[in-house]
DNA sequence: TCCCTCTTTACAGCCCGTTTACAGTTAGTT
DNA sequence: AACTAACTGTAAACGGGCTGTAAAGAGGGA
């Protein structure tokens, strides 16, 4: 994926720190804004490639904030960031036009991997193609499908998060934080032991082929 | 289907962003308008391959809008946004020469159906076929009606939307978020289980082919 | 030998998807 | 207008599989 400049707009200072330092570590050219107000002018005047846009902000609702932007006839794809209790019902129309959401707490894999899908989708990028090769390692990004020579296995979502991060960087020691800390959701408590379970899980399934 | 110039008319900004974000994504080149002297002055300017156009606008009707272009010799076809209550009897009449309405509330997904079934009408698109197939499956979408190994089954409205949306978008992961802003009408305001019950309809229906 | 770390296996809780049942509403018929 | 049938949307029951923890097994270094 090429630089791209992205808008992170969130109130909580730790989430909007937590996703510049890793977008910027992408290679990405990242603004970042606390309210909505603020959001509207940054938006205007900076022509982002996308926007990472809290719905719950002080002023200003993310939904008001594209409300705004969209009557001005700027078609900036967003990619919303909602409470998982807002979920439920207040989706509608988020997904609509290139657009998408995670819900908090979300893990840094999937804020990078939802980017990637939607500057696929609306054609800004030189579309990358959706899957992932590595040795005889295949990933399909969009049936979130894997297959070594050909044949397929079944992943659980945790096991195919894994994989996928894993096969984004090959031939790198990769220590358990950084793993946890990219696929695992950011308010995860728990022991880390669990990147050594998953990963004993893996190499039985698509056998011992990276890490 | 190729890409387009659509003009959509209608007064209420929530309508004109949902649908013109929808189109743009679908590669479509959109123009918007708030009234029905805007939106002559557009069609004669733009030329536009296909208008949508709300019945009920502040100064002129949608019907007056057509009269007004037809006497001008424009054809252009016109998919009418009408109120549930005016369907029967005002509406009569609509689907001749190549137009027709849908009602609103409306779904994204009829509206793109409806759409590609106008073009290939009047025959403005390479006809792109009006027969979906993945698989055993075949989806009619003329007649409205599936076939597994070409034996018919018989779906209620709601599993054919549902059907055909997930047919046209096979080997993809699709979240409950995204079906719902496509299959059902942009003012549902119900829970997502709604979708898993539906989907576990059509699994019974017409065997666990896709998802 | 002991200790430390990585790997694997076992397991309990629980979340989530599936299915079924049901009430409300609509549509179609006589 | 009343009756019937079917469809939509909600809710509850069910089951399976996934997640995360803990403990056993295996290897290496000092």
């Amino acid at each position: 994926m090429e630089s791209l400049k992205v808008l992170v707009v969130d109130d909580e200072p730790n989430i909007r720190d937590l996703l510049s330092a890793s977008l910027r570590f992408a290679g990405h050219q990242v603004s970042v804004s606390p309210n909505g107000n603020d959001a509207i002018n940054k938006i205007v005047e900076l022509q982002p490639d996308i926007v990472l846009l809290d719905v719950m902000l002080p002023d200003i609702s993310g939904f008001g904030v594209t409300k705004k932007i969209r009557g001005m006839g700027i078609e900036t794809p967003i990619l919303f960031l909602t409470a998982r209790d807002d979920t439920e019902d207040k989706v509608a129309g988020l997904t609509v036009g290139g657009d998408d959401y995670v819900t908090k707490p979300f893990s840094l894999d999937e804020i990078m991997a939802r980017i990637s899908a939607i500057m696929r989708r609306t054609g800004k990028d030189a579309a990358p193609g959706s899957v992932i090769r590595v040795g005889e390692l295949e990933i399909n990004e969009d049936a979130h499908d894997v297959s070594v020579n050909g044949e397929l296995v079944d992943l659980s979502p945790t096991e195919y998060q894994l994989l996928r991060y894993l096969a984004t960087n090959p031939n790198r020691v990769l220590t358990k934080a950084q793993i946890l800390d990219h696929v695992w959701e950011y308010d995860f408590n728990g022991e880390m032991g669990i990147v050594e379970s998953y990963v004993s899980y893996l190499q039985q399934e698509v056998g011992p082929n990276l890490l």
